[in-house]
DNA sequence: TTGTGTTTTACGACCTCC
DNA sequence: GGAGGTCGTAAAACACAA
């Protein structure tokens, strides 16, 4: 997991220009039967509406940021994967979540029924047009809001692994036009909604959820699925596997 | 319209691993 | 030392009830 030969530079945080081939990501074949109904309880609408959109994501990105600098210029996109690095293949981290159990496929006019779908892009113009992208705390703009289609993607990739490849988290984020940095932190935040997720339905189970931690979001090692465990961190697979058996005959 | 609650990006601190 | 992990948190973006 721990791989070190790729620098961590980032190929510019958002670089806007990146954005004008993506309208016609690589069909990663995630197959068609069955969509993701729910993405763990990820509501965004998930329309392709913009799916085509030309010039891809419009430009939330086309700021510079100085600071963003720092993670250097130019695509790491070439490295190659880790060897050292395991996917973590959810396969038993469905049976808490049935809803998700079909992986690696997707019908996107499926995700979210159309009228569902309808309301959300008001905040897509928004954010796509405003030009107000590209800043953080400690600039002028906090933070920038991903397209469907960024999520979209993100999405699939988390359903197929929880923790991402370094070879297709290159790929991804140029695929997507985010910076890796962008995609790892995604990742990492998506970790920590399906923690809390699950944190909550086993506080529902338990009726009381007084064996939970403290709030935000963190919930102890013997409540996690393996299958959120990173691959080397804190305990090993196989006890995961068992604390997880144990959480799901409860 | 506005107030409030939730979700989504992004970061810092700290940790483990190589 | 550097990578990526979690955890906690800030603040923008969003949803929704009143």
């Amino acid at each position: 997991m721990h791989v070190s030969y790729l620098s961590g530079k980032e190929t510019g945080m958002y670089p806007g220009s990146i954005r004008s081939n993506n309208h016609s990501l690589p069909a990663q074949n995630f197959g068609s039967a069955t969509p993701y109904t729910d993405y763990m309880g990820y509501h965004h609408e998930q329309s392709l509406e913009n799916q085509g959109q030309p010039s891809g994501w419009g430009s939330p990105y086309s700021m510079q940021r100085e600071d963003w600098n720092a993670y250097g210029a130019g695509s790491s996109s070439t490295s190659g994967s880790s060897p050292g690095q395991v996917s973590h293949i959810a396969a038993n981290y469905n049976s808490l979540n049935s809803a998700t159990s079909s992986l690696n496929t997707i019908n996107t006019d499926q995700i979210a029924p159309h009228n569902q779908r309808l309301r959300s892009y008001d905040w897509m113009r928004k954010t796509g047009s405003s030009n107000n992208a590209g800043k953080t705390r400690t600039k002028e703009k906090y933070r920038v809001v991903y397209t469907e289609q960024q999520r979209l993607e993100l999405e699939k990739e988390f359903h197929c692994n929880r923790y991402i490849t370094i070879k297709r988290k290159s790929e991804l984020a140029g695929h997507l036009g985010l910076s890796e940095r962008q995609v790892k932190i995604w990742f990492q935040n998506r970790r920590a909604k399906e923690r809390k997720m699950i944190k909550k339905k086993i506080c529902q189970f338990d009726g009381s959820g007084g064996s939970v931690q403290s709030d935000s979001g963190s919930v102890s090692p013997a409540e996690m699925p393996a299958s959120l465990f990173p691959p080397s961190h804190t305990i090993s697979g196989l006890q995961a596997i068992e604390i997880q058996q144990v959480i799901i005959a409860d």
